[in-house]
DNA sequence: CCATTAAGTTTATTTTCTGGACTGACTATG
DNA sequence: CATAGTCAGTCCAGAAAATAAACTTAATGG
């Protein structure tokens, strides 16, 4: 199978994949959820080659996750910024953020810490059910197909 | 950057990444939650070669996410399943699987539905807060470094 | 025997990534 | 005015990784 082919599969995990499942767009999108908005900050930050930044955030533009808003006019400059639809993406970062924490953290502890201002408290993000709000454990869920299955 | 210096950073999305932010790696792991658990069966649902799904079970088990466990002598045969470890990436594969559902569904709707046997219900996943149990939302949660920070 | 299943490995080819130089449009400094 | 610097890229050749297809090993079933 080919990367291309993955956005034809009837499978949201798939279909996403195609879009996110890339080492550096994930980190691209860690950034963009920090506040970073410039070509070449992303590139000193991830230290990838720029042919990469540039078609990675090209990508992301096309794919409406990204939008080009233009900051200065001489020299005309665009900064990238979240989308609606990339703003709908902070759940998969945060997952991935808190398995890190979990998982690879040191001794010291987590390398960031979330506030919630409306809250105030530092938090764990905690995967619920929609319906009851409890949370959530793979092995209480039971996968069947869905009006778009094949 | 190199793909293995990610695992080096002080960041828990590029450790995180470093293991799971890979195209076929995270269809492995949808996979895997789905309840596939042999070689052949990853490798000709995912359509993909041998010699990749034996590398990326290999790197899963030597991270601990996917374990060897034997289910016949002769021939000795292992199948893959997921350890507790692996068990934690489900809200990974969940949030990816929410934002497939919202953003790349068809018209007839999500491809697969989930249903928590503990309520009962068909439900979507919902990151909520660990303090305050509100739905989580990138704009109101303030990131700062953490302990672990550089 | 011969075919089949399962779980890989090997190999040659194709694709992707990298680092570095380069471009173009401007701004700031001396 | 000349030179240097910034920002957002593009271009290119070599290096690294991914791929498909064939091959291997160890057994079983007919």
């Amino acid at each position: 199978m080919k990367w291309d082919d993955l956005a034809e599969q009837p499978c949201s995990v798939a279909r996403t994949v195609a879009v996110i499942g890339d080492r550096w767009t994930l980190m691209i999108l860690r950034d963009c959820f920090l506040g970073i908005r410039r070509f070449d900050d992303f590139q000193t930050r991830l230290g990838i080659s720029r042919t990469i930044t540039a078609e990675r955030l090209k990508a992301l533009v096309d794919e409406g996750v990204l939008k080009k808003v233009p900051y200065q006019d001489r020299p005309l400059r665009h900064e990238y910024r979240l989308t609606d639809k990339g703003l709908d993406l902070y759940p998969v970062i945060m997952a991935v953020v808190n398995f890190g924490d979990r998982h690879y953290a040191g001794e010291a502890g987590p390398p960031l810490l979330h506030r919630h201002r409306t809250c105030g408290c530092d938090f764990q993000p905690v995967m619920t059910c929609s319906e009851c709000h409890d949370p959530l454990n793979a092995r209480e869920v039971e996968t069947r197909a869905g009006p778009g299955a094949v």
